[in-house]
RNA sequence: GCCCAGGUAGCUCAGUCGGUAGAGCAGCGGACUGAAAAUCCGCGUGUCGGUGGUUCGAUUCCGCCCCUGGGCA
């Protein structure tokens, strides 16, 4: 990193409940900051205590970007975040505000420090004819018939990994071009060419899922499961229906469980969850700075040194 | 106090006609290019309650003890 130069952009990345939000927050009044989120499920408008995300006090004494602006009706992605995200960049820049964007979604980080292939959207009505056929004729027959369309693609995942092998299929149905050969041109990183300050908090394992369980808690005191009795009867998005904890406590509300059970399945998931994102940093993020302590106060100054260095 | 059932992985359990044991869940590791809080792959982590006895060898058979649940008093 050019120790001359001062920092563009912060990025501040680390696992669920890891106490990230409250630090790009005191970061962003620290250094008159824009938090933009890096985060695909605290997009969503209806589901703020599920989702962790920023209360109305952060918001106002700190400008947010990219929070709470979706409905969880609509379907997002990491194509439509490097949009957004863009445009959130321009406008923090252009406000002389150092960006600090602040997340768990190791994609959408990669969209920001890598970048993505640029391919055309899917009609919605084909992604579902897709999924159908998939339905339809099995897993197996399904990877087969991707193979025709794009070998490369077949070769690479297993007829298991439905995501996947849907994506790559309706992609060619969509474009005639097989997703491998659209892989191949990626676009450019939103971040790239800025000089930045990279971070992920990375609290010990135990303390971590000490500090799960104890949020969700928090989150049932605060209202969790109105929120989600509240999005009863409602079609959730493909993408806002795994947030994690709402199936649960929805389930929690029909009675189909205790609440007992539907917190300890929630609180489960959510350790998984952080894991799976443990595993992404870890490999694509080893040489990010990390923040190993836990306590806010103490996180700070340790960021603030960081970022000095580069100033 | 007596009778019955059970004590095997973190949890719920299976099993060994005597050759030191295996499933699900949890957990751990990994992959990841437009649903990524998704999707997928790999890994068994054990004084088989304790202690004596029989045996070449006991988690398995026998005795005693401890614990849990149920029943009779």
């Amino acid at each position: 990193m050019n120790s001359q130069s001062s920092v563009d952009a912060v990025l501040i990345a680390g696992p669920t409940a890891s106490g990230k939000s409250a630090v790009a927050h005191a970061l962003a009044r620290a250094i008159d900051g824009v938090v933009i989120n890096a985060d695909s499920m605290q997009v969503y408008r209806e589901t703020r205590i599920l989702t962790a995300r920023p209360t109305d006090e952060d918001t106002s004494t700190a400008p947010h970007f990219l929070y709470g602006h979706v409905s969880v009706t609509e379907s997002y992605s990491a194509g439509r975040y490097q949009a957004e995200a863009a445009h959130a960049l321009r406008t923090a820049r252009e406000s002389g505000r150092v960006p600090i964007f602040c997340g768990g979604t190791g994609m959408y980080f990669g969209v920001l420090t890598e970048g993505i292939a640029n391919i055309p959207a899917v009609p919605a009505g084909m992604r579902e004819q897709v999924r159908q056929h998939r339905d339809a004729i099995g897993a197996d027959a399904f990877h087969i018939e991707l193979a025709t369309r794009d070998p490369e693609s077949a070769a690479r995942l297993r007829a298991s990994d439905t995501q996947r092998t849907l994506r790559a299929y309706e992609v060619f149905e969509a474009t005639g071009r097989p997703l491998s050969e659209w892989q191949k041109e990626m676009g450019e990183a939103l971040l790239g060419g800025l000089n930045l300050a990279r971070f992920v908090l990375s609290p010990p394992r135990d303390e971590l899922h000490k500090h799960i369980d104890a949020r969700f808690d928090t989150m049932l005191a605060a209202g969790a499961r109105e929120e989600a009795r509240a999005l009863e009867g409602i079609a959730l998005s493909a993408t806002a229906s795994k947030i994690i904890g709402l199936r649960e406590l929805q389930a929690v509300e029909e009675g189909a469980q205790s609440l007992e059970e539907g917190s300890s399945r929630a609180k489960t998931a959510t350790r998984q969850y952080a894991k799976r994102q443990l595993t992404w940093f870890r490999r694509r993020m080893a040489e990010w700075n990390w923040l190993e302590v836990q306590e806010l106060s103490n996180i700070l100054p340790l960021l603030s040194a960081q970022l000095n260095e580069n100033a």
